[in-house]
DNA sequence: TCATTAAATGCACTTCCATTGCATTTCATT
DNA sequence: AATGAAATGCAATGGAAGTGCATTTAATGA
């Protein structure tokens, strides 16, 4: 098991105060968030740092943007079985149209997507939309 | 067969020239085109009017908003096929990662996508991403 | 340890798109 | 023609993304 510090320099990225609170607080949250919700939760801290922050995340590898459809980038961290690096990458994101909250289905797999002859696939993004296990009470 | 204007009527939508002329760019054009797009070809129209024309196309079932993940919003009329206004409707798009262009793929259908116990999948939003037929050269 | 250098941070702006309020015009109906 | 409702045009706002530059911080070697 590694520390966070480890994982971020065997990712080449330079630790940190302020990337290992991002870092923290983005695996503390279950949920996928805004540049907002980030920046509400470190009030000190420069929008653009933050913006900056999880660009490098992103570029590096170890976080991912997330297009849900209300039309506000959400980002996540990779998790298990997350492949965004790879180009036949399959996202898949549950939105919640009660909550507003989008999660991370990393476990359930999208089957292949076909398309017409002459079109090249090389990246999917699906996002089903509805109502989250905590809003719908089940 | 049925004119523009009867269209329009049916659906409840007021008839005007400039909706006339909105909806005869929509339908010329194979992509979906984003309000920037329609406002360079009404030069003359105010963007409000043309955001406004949309939204009530929108509103009244025969456009759907498409969101490709350029973050830019882009509309695109319903065709045969075209089951937005069904709560569970199944979109698929493909966005064109060189030319930039976005087209509806209504023929061909996604499979059912499974979600956890306890969420409800209203929606779903399928973007395939790669390079369209036109520019791979096929 | 100190100096050097590169990267990270903070501040100020800019740009772009989406959206709204309000005044005016156009349209449908009586 | 008069009336009221909807459509249009203009102006302005707000939010988010992104950039340039100065300053600070951190890593490196002398």
């Amino acid at each position: 098991m590694q520390t966070i510090e480890q994982l971020l320099e065997s990712k080449d990225i330079r630790v940190t105060a302020m990337r290992l609170l991002i870092y923290k607080f983005l695996a503390q949250k279950q949920i996928a968030v805004t540049l907002s919700d980030i920046e509400n939760a470190f009030e000190k801290a420069d929008r653009t740092t933050l913006y900056r922050t999880v660009k490098t995340f992103e570029e590096k590898g170890i976080a991912h943007q997330i297009d849900d459809g209300t039309g506000i980038t959400k980002y996540a961290l990779c998790e298990e079985g997350c492949s965004c690096e790879i180009e036949t990458d399959l996202h898949l994101h549950f939105h919640c149209n009660i909550c507003n909250e989008t999660i991370c289905l990393t476990e359930h797999k999208i089957p292949q997507i076909k398309v017409p002859e002459g079109f090249v696939s090389e990246n999917v993004n699906l996002v089903v939309k509805g109502i989250c296990d905590k809003c719908s009470g089940h």
